[in-house]
DNA sequence: TTTTTTCGGGTGACATCGACAAGCTTGGGA
DNA sequence: TCCCAAGCTTGTCGATGTCACCCGAAAAAA
């Protein structure tokens, strides 16, 4: 199933599956009573597939504050990878119907546990080199760090990022990347680390 | 045309629209070549209607850091006022179709401006009071600063972030929405303003 | 062993959608 | 007066998602 995510997140027509899976129109409703119901089994897929990497990503690091490093560049490569199932994840909800709150509750049951992640390495980071800013709960600053690595990776993935700060430099655009993820870790986390 | 948007982006259909104008479908087509063009369209006039909301709310604020944040507040405030409009603003181009290079210049040309005020806020920001760090490019900031109120929008707008911070205390949403944002602003350029 | 239930799939219909191709109607110059 | 172009209507075409019904085989129950 996976495969038509290499075709983009437009051509994931419930008939156009079917085609591909070689059997007829209205067999996938054996299995998923709807088309939503499908996509988001595929984006359960795909958060599963990020959880995989966050885990193998925080194993090569080993101080919180280089796993927190290594989750955002974890998110972003992941998104420029897959951008079709990025895609899929982060929007399949309100594709076509206002199945608004059938929806929402496996996307968020599948994006919580990683955040809770999140929280944890800030609060350690914290505790270790308490270089940030304390006046501010730990919660909060995770939030504000997920937001920001998401938001990053939404303007990456569409090229606005390229173009806001000019095609000018920068031999592999890789670099640049790298770059804009340690100055975000390096605002919420406090300048530099131990 | 509005009107429409706020029933959200669900009901954008064509047909639908045309219904809502009082015509009968092929009507639009007269005006808009596809039903893309027609949802560019009102972006576009979501865009407008954005920019006039920074232009007011820069005129408010003195300092460039309280330009940049009553930046940060319009633009969530817009999102949560305006739900779907922001939605389709920012992700109309691949609704149904694979009009990626059509509809991509048009959402490119419009928010490419507001980009180019706040990297010269952030320029203004740092000479004015230095306190951020000026090893990183402004534009850097700029980028990061963007994605993150982006990013805030986004998760604020799907109802991740009162997920994940817990419904616990904080009488009314709107604090915890400033909070977010002044954590945000000091995180990027620089601890407190003089 | 025989029967029956269930599971996975196929076929066709229906309403709806966007795109297109004619036809109308109306208003303003020549 | 004629004309013609803009704006709208109507109808069609291909395609979509959902639904109801039918079929074959495998498993479970008799």
């Amino acid at each position: 199933m996976e495969l038509v995510l290499t075709e983009g997140v437009a051509s994931l027509g419930l008939r156009e599956i079917a085609r591909r899976a070689g059997v007829s129109h209205g067999a996938p409703r054996r299995h998923f009573p709807t088309h939503q119901a499908l996509l988001s089994a595929i984006a359960r897929r795909g958060f599963a597939d990020l959880a995989g990497r966050f885990a193998e990503a925080a194993d090569e690091a080993a101080s919180p504050r280089a796993q927190l490093r290594a989750l955002a560049c974890a998110y972003v490569r992941y998104a420029q990878e897959r951008p079709g199932m990025f895609e899929l994840m982060f929007r399949h909800d309100l594709l076509r119907g206002q199945a608004r709150a059938a929806g929402r509750p496996q996307l968020r049951e599948a994006s919580l546990p990683l955040f809770g992640r999140i929280v944890e390495l800030v609060t350690r980071c914290r505790e270790q080199e308490d270089g940030g800013r304390p006046d501010v709960p730990a919660a909060v600053t995770a939030v504000a760090l997920w937001a920001n690595v998401h938001g990053l990776t939404q303007l990456w993935g569409w090229g606005s990022i390229g173009l806001a700060l000019g095609e000018d430099d920068s031999p592999q655009p890789g670099d640049r990347l790298d770059q804009l993820i340690g100055a975000v870790i390096d605002a919420h986390l406090g300048e530099a680390a131990a």
